[in-house]
RNA sequence: GCGAAAGUGGCGGAACUGGUAUACGCGCUGGAUUUAGGAUCCAGUGGGAGACCAUGGGGGUUCGACUCCCCCCUUUCGCACCA
């Protein structure tokens, strides 16, 4: 007898039957409850690593088991296969894009055959499949359509490195989140996604999904939306023009002491215009605007500014006050100019400070100084040590004087502002619109045909999709190799039939990956991008697996698509996900494993030396999905050891097991009348069950899988006997071992299964129910405890009464020697489980 | 700075609503088997000679605290001039 059971044939055998079956493909059944688990589908960056494996293992393990509870599961996977990746390495080994990917998904695919994963292969897509990016380029023709997807010219993020622009959520602390190169502005022309628009959309499903998903991730997501109350008010220039800002405190518009401008902004250069500051205003926006954004935004980067030699009117007190412009007022956010109210915000507060501004208070801090000395905190500005920022009533505000500024102030200020015709109360949020335009080839063309008549125009459907050309060259800079390829470009605007000229940007890949799992739904439709009862039927995702970095990227763009394509009526589901699991990373040598760190373990090797069912039920079993993982070979082999040990059992009884399927009644129903010992193994194996059970429900993979190897110990440690009731006890053991494990490790299940004489296989079995009756211990063990500190046990039927539990607790010899002559103050009795004797 | 999560043996990690802290696994020690190694099996394994002491530190509530409350420290993550 080997040792070490043959992984390798059990495991080819079972994934060759799985192939031929087609046991996971599915179809939708009205009559059957639905259940859409759904991993993140992987960029084919050529081989699966353990990183990979976490996700995949506890997206199998979940989906198996809902299969296991009787669900019509759908388990799809599939390709995010454009990006910059494919483009670089084709540039490095002089290969297309076409051929690199296509060449890695053929391997990755192979390795997750080789892991066994529960997938329905039939549903398989890539989004660089014009199959697939046909309907990207259709969902963004409706865009286009609906206003959604517009041109503008803007400052954006650019990264040199990855030669293109990057949207906001995809530049991490000033860096890129691919190559972690810093990121600088730059103005440019390009589409964007009015993902503002559905900004309370967005916000307001967050509270649907509460519960359901991290509420890490419902944090972040309302963070990144970041809606905030306030009014937007217009001050005149004075020599003509205006300048709308947006504020949070129109209560403190009194105190308003000078105006800030983004460098950026269209007036900052303006103003200055034919003066005899236009050089240094000019200069200064030259330096600021060069500046990438970590030098400009890091933390205790000085606040600068210029004086523009101009002056805005206080549209309260009609005051003229100074327009400056400020390093610190940023484009993006709001109106790209603030009024300054120095006294009542620390950043404007800085400012004056050190340009020698005015200070004005108009908020006190409470009541009593207001009615004391009135006229003192005209004054006191020069006294402030920093901003006040807190609430209080409200001074040197004209009209407004006296009152609270948060319950009467903020209103009444709008009020007045509505009334005059000069600002409004509103809502602004963080949120960007989403730049999509990428200078790179390897990405989805933009469905757009620039005619000098007509402008752009969008693609007709019936052209769709518009093809990526593939017989093309690549330049070593990085640049597009269809940015001058004259025989794309050159087509005719579908609009007038004149000369037009083709968009040679592509997409954001995150636009492919925004929709991909409604088109499991219906893979291989051509009429549409899903057919209508199939995505009916099967969104919502009802379980989603992926890591924790798309946290906002992904999951707030995939959230903004569909609904999106609810509003257009192609879809029922206003949010896709309906729970999210949010594994946590897996580390090694400091970093998250990934192929651009140069840090991943690679699959192949461990699955060779262990097996599959070894490595995915140890990446299960070493830590909490949620939590980060440090990676470290050391651990696997107890799993390993853990599979043979339960082989050998299976395998060295083998004839025992199969007698006792012979035992018509099966064990539970006979635990009153066996012997005490051996009911003590029925009791475990139920506990086992239920214990599993309730572990996974929570998604505690470790501690079920625990639990399992407990068992096991307990089995091992026992000698079974050959008489028909304990074979009985003995298979019905081996069987739910095998059934709990089938998620985690189903090869192995399945092996085991075969081995003692099942011939439907385990995949296709009920997921176990605990037999109450066999949960209840015939004995409990009940400690002593002697002030707190435990000196003594003992063991009692569980029904034991509380005077009877206190009396076996002061005849307990150790307990007596504690408890001395001492006279007993206090005695505490948990039923069947504590007694705490207190002296 | 703000917000969130976490801190338990040599290591990964258990302990559901306060009730035997350290389950399970790795590693380590000793033994059995083996020509040897590997594999396997058995026993042991928080510290301390000990009464006792131990869940980041210090207080508190309680008969009883890893668990609840207060203060502090450390780590990780997110946000960070958002007007």
């Amino acid at each position: 007898m080997s040792n070490i059971y043959d992984y390798k044939a059990i495991e080819a055998k079972w994934q060759g039957r799985w192939d031929k079956s087609g046991v996971f493909r599915v179809e939708r059944d009205r009559q059957k409850k639905k259940f859409y688990l759904l991993e993140m589908f992987p960029y084919p960056s050529g081989k699966l690593h353990v990183g990979h494996l976490r996700n995949y293992a506890i997206g199998d393990a979940i989906a198996r088991r809902k299969r296991m509870q009787g669900f019509n599961v759908l388990h799809p996977i599939g390709w995010d296969s454009f990006g910059m990746p494919a483009e670089n390495a084709a540039i490095a080994n002089k290969s297309h894009p076409y051929k690199w990917t296509s060449n890695n998904i053929d391997e990755m695919r192979s390795q997750f055959k080789m892991i066994g994963i529960s997938y329905d292969w039939e549903r398989e897509v890539a989004t660089s499949h014009p199959g697939y990016y046909k309907w990207t380029q259709w969902i963004f023709a409706r865009m286009f359509d609906e206003g959604i997807a517009y041109r503008k010219k803007s400052f954006v993020n650019w990264c040199a490195t990855c030669v293109t622009v990057l949207a906001n959520e995809q530049v991490i602390d000033g860096l890129c989140w691919r190559c972690d190169n810093k990121v600088e502005q730059q103005e440019r022309d390009g589409w964007f996604l009015k993902i503002t628009d559905y900004a309370e959309d967005l916000l307001k499903g967050l509270k649907q999904l509460e519960g359901d998903w991290p509420l890490r991730v419902l944090t972040m997501q309302k963070n990144w939306i970041g809606k905030s109350f306030g009014a937007q008010v217009d001050f005149k220039i004075e020599g003509g023009g205006d300048i709308t800002v947006f504020t949070t405190r129109p209560d403190t518009l009194y105190g308003a002491t000078f105006m800030a401008l983004a460098p950026e902004h269209p007036l900052s250069r303006k103003l200055a215009c034919g003066t005899e500051l236009a050089e240094g205003v000019e200069n200064f926006i030259r330096k600021t605007v060069s500046q990438n954004t970590i030098e400009r935004s890091a933390e205790g980067v000085e606040k600068e500014g210029v004086f523009t030699g101009r002056y805005a009117v206080n549209p309260l007190n009609n005051e003229l006050i100074p327009i400056w412009i400020a390093n610190f007022v940023l484009i993006e956010y709001g109106s790209g100019a603030i009024m300054s109210v120095p006294a009542h915000d620390q950043r404007d507060f800085e400012f004056a400070r050190k340009y020698d501004l005015q200070i004005r208070v108009v908020i006190a801090e409470d009541k009593k100084s207001v009615e004391e000395s009135p006229e003192e905190l005209a004054l006191d500005g020069d006294a402030l040590v920093e901003a006040y920022t807190g609430d209080g009533l409200m001074v040197n505000s004209g009209p407004f004087n006296g009152l609270d500024n948060r319950k009467e102030g903020m209103a009444k200020v709008a009020e007045y502002l509505k009334e005059k015709g000069i600002g409004e109360r509103t809502i602004n949020y963080r949120l960007r619109d989403w730049g999509v335009s990428r200078q790179r080839y390897w990405g989805a063309p933009i469905p757009i045909i620039y005619c000098d008549k007509c402008g752009p125009v969008r693609a007709p459907d019936d052209q769709l999709p518009v093809i990526l050309p593939t017989n093309v060259e690549f330049p070593e800079s990085g640049l597009s190799p269809i940015a001058g390829l004259d025989s794309f470009i050159d087509t005719i605007c579908p609009k007038c039939g004149g000369p037009g000229r083709r968009e040679t940007d592509t997409m954001d890949t995150f636009i492919c990956s925004s929709w991909y799992f409604n088109r499991y739904t219906s893979a291989r439709l051509k009429t549409a991008l899903a057919d209508r009862e199939d995505v009916d039927y099967w969104m919502p995702v009802d379980q989603y697996v992926g890591g924790i970095e798309h946290a906002i990227l992904h999951l707030l763009y995939a959230r903004f698509f569909t609904k999106f394509l609810n509003n257009i009526g192609a879809v029922s589901v206003n949010e896709p996900f309906r729970r999210l699991l949010t594994q946590g990373m897996v580390i090694k040598d400091g970093a998250k494993m990934s192929k651009s760190k140069g840090n991943v373990v690679p699959l192949d090797g461990i699955v060779r030396k262990f097996g599959a069912d070894a490595t995915r039920l140890f990446i299960l079993f070493a830590a909490p999905p949620e939590r980060d993982l440090e990676w470290s070979d050391a651990g696997i082999e107890g799993s390993f050891r853990f599979l043979n040990r339960v082989y050998r059992l299976v395998e060295g009884n083998i004839e025992s097991i199969k007698k006792g399927a012979e035992v018509t009644e099966g064990a539970p129903g006979k635990i009153g009348e066996m012997p005490k010992d051996l009911a003590i193994i029925v009791r475990a194996t139920h506990k086992t069950i239920a214990k599993v059970t309730s572990d996974f429900d929570r998604f505690q993979f470790n501690t079920a899988i625990a639990s399992v190897m407990e068992f096991l110990n307990t089995l091992t440690a026992y000698k079974f006997k050959d008489d028909p009731l304990s074979c009985a006890v003995l298979r019905e053991a081996v069987e739910y071992i095998a059934l709990l494990l089938q998620p985690f490790t189903p090869h192995f299940s399945s092996e085991i299964w075969e081995m003692i004489g099942h011939t439907e296989p385990v995949t296709d079995e009920l997921w176990p129910v605990a037999n109450d009756a066999c949960l209840k211990d015939e004995e409990v063990l009940i400690v002593v405890q002697v002030n707190g500190k435990l000196r003594g046990k003992f063991s009692a039927s569980p029904d034991v009464s509380k005077e009877e539990m206190e009396k076996l607790a002061f005849a307990d010899e150790k307990v007596k020697g504690f408890i001395g002559d001492k006279p007993v103050r206090k005695v505490i009795v948990v039923p069947g489980k504590l007694v705490n004797v207190v002296i």
